[in-house]
RNA sequence: UCCUCGGUAGCUCAAUCGGCAGAGCGUGUGGCUGUUAACCACAAUGCUGCAGGUUCAAAUCCUGCCCGGGGAGCCA
């Protein structure tokens, strides 16, 4: 090997190696793994698009970089140089013939070995955790998502609002709100941005937010965070009818580009792609009541009045490949905001939005709002709610009221979903959750 | 908050009736010319979560506490 073949070597990324095929490249990364029979020793290297295996030959390199495999530890950063060959057993088709290795820095034990560890332990080292192969499938797959949302919007001339994260409001009743000290003042951080969506569709029409959101719950489930990601769209002249188009149109958006973007993470999760194929609109609509009454034919003890637990959605949702849409809840399960609807008092013109496979809700809260301020003021009191930090959200009935609609979904739930992750902690880089605030 | 299971080597777990604290992986040393969580040999590694109690003797039984996992409720 001579300099100046070292020289002519070029950067080059793992996922796009194909294209430099018989040609010199320079690969940026960390060791994942290292295997030896003596005098071909086998490195295993990430370079964060992917992963290849680098041979390094005793007869082909001079010793000293031969000897450099003895020194390296999992994890450990190097730049390796080497020539790009096809290689019928690789699992991504191709390898690379060392020329030259050097090292960035040799890394201590790495806590997370090639073998099984446990939930606590991974969580723990979760800065580290970020490096293994289905954690980086499930994060590429959130990032398709993330993009896809706002893509979706920003195509059907919704204008993005950013809302506030610290408030005075409490949307969703004050045991689940996180409090801060503002001032002297007490305030809240965000659990939705719901409020501030509705001003802002009666300057726009059509606008989303999208942003963390907190809740002080104390649960302790799969699909509970204390901090999550949430959009919400707000139509201005919306009706129920613009919510079951916009959470079906989305849905379809998010399935169709995980399955075209996300092909090879979700071949890593092992995800059966079969049934996110088989997911296709229009999704089926299920009023509550009718709910109530399939339920009670399957042996559930549920009576018309009681909210749907998760063995309840389950049971609904089976008998769907497709996620189902659970319409016009009793008055008394939903929130101050939601339309009564015309033609039976005791429900809400509101709809959930059930994933399939059991994954429970994946959109809640889409509804009509009250565009009457009577009934709007005469609701705060009902669930009493202080009404006088509710003044400024009176004002959009007062002036140039309209009827408005929209919804939320939760981001990890349907990045969960997606890409079949058992739990949402696996779905957010750095999960807040009861018991755990670090790393 | 409730129910339930657990805490033993860096990690994953064993330890029979209360009787010497064990293995695999990882780490270290040596070997091997195509390995795929490579393999083979040898070696080092312990406040058995914390505090107290019972006992000749406690990882094991009892009491309290701490920290996790799974589930429920609440929700997105």
């Amino acid at each position: 090997m001579t300099t100046n073949e070292t020289s002519a070597a070029k950067d080059a990324s793992i996922s796009n190696i194909q294209a430099f095929n018989e040609q010199d490249v320079i690969i940026k990364g960390w060791l994942h793994n290292k295997r030896s029979s003596g005098n071909i020793h086998f490195l295993l290297v990430r370079d964060g698009s992917g992963t290849i295996q680098c041979i390094v030959e005793k007869k082909k390199v001079p010793e000293n970089v031969f000897k450099i495999f003895d020194e390296l530890t999992q994890e450990s950063s190097l730049i390796v140089t080497g020539k790009v060959r096809k290689e019928p057993r690789s699992p991504i088709g191709y390898e690379i013939s060392v020329s030259n290795i050097e090292i960035v820095h040799i890394a201590q034990p790495f806590p997370i070995t090639p073998k099984e560890h446990g939930t606590a332990f991974l969580m723990d080292n979760r800065h580290l955790w970020l490096r293994s192969s289905k954690q980086r499938a499930i994060l590429k797959i959130r990032h398709t998502i993330v993009m896809a949302i706002y893509d979706y919007f920003n195509s059907r001339e919704f204008v993005l609002i950013n809302t506030p994260i610290l408030t005075a409001n409490a949307v969703e009743g004050t045991t689940s709100l996180f409090e801060v000290d503002f001032f002297g003042e007490k305030a809240y951080l965000s659990q939705s941005g719901q409020l501030y969506v509705e001003a802002a569709c009666m300057a726009f029409k059509n606008v989303y937010t999208f942003g963390p959101t907190f809740r002080a719950e104390k649960s302790k489930t799969r699909k509970h965070l204390n901090e999550f990601w949430m959009v919400e769209p707000e139509m201005a002249f919306g009706t129920l009818d613009d919510v079951f188009t916009h959470e079906e149109g989305l849905i379809m958006h998010l399935v169709n580009e995980v399955l075209s973007k996300n092909q090879d993470d979700l071949a890593v999760l092992e995800r059966n792609t079969d049934v996110l194929k088989k997911i296709q609109p229009p999704f089926p609509r299920i009023a509550y009541s009718d709910a109530i009454v399939t339920l009670q034919k399957k042996g559930s003890p549920i009576k018309w009045g009681d909210d749907l637990g998760a063995d309840e959605e389950t049971l609904l949702a089976q008998d769907y490949d497709t996620p189902l849409f659970v319409h016009r809840y009793p008055k008394a399960m939903t929130s101050f905001y939601m339309v009564p609807d015309p033609e039976d008092d005791r429900l809400t013109m509101n709809v959930d939005l059930l994933g399939p496979e059991g994954y429970g809700e994946i959109i809640g809260g889409g509804s009509e709002r009250i565009s009457s301020l009577e009934l709007l003021e005469q609701r705060i009191e009902e669930h009493k709610l202080p009404r006088h930090v509710f003044e400024w959200y009176l004002d959009l009935r007062r002036y140039g009221s309209v009827p408005h609609c929209g919804f939320g979904m939760g981001l990890e739930r349907a990045v969960a979903w997606l890409s079949g992750a058992s739990h949402v902690r696996e779905t957010i880089p750095f999960p807040r959750m009861y018991y755990r605030l670090t790393p």
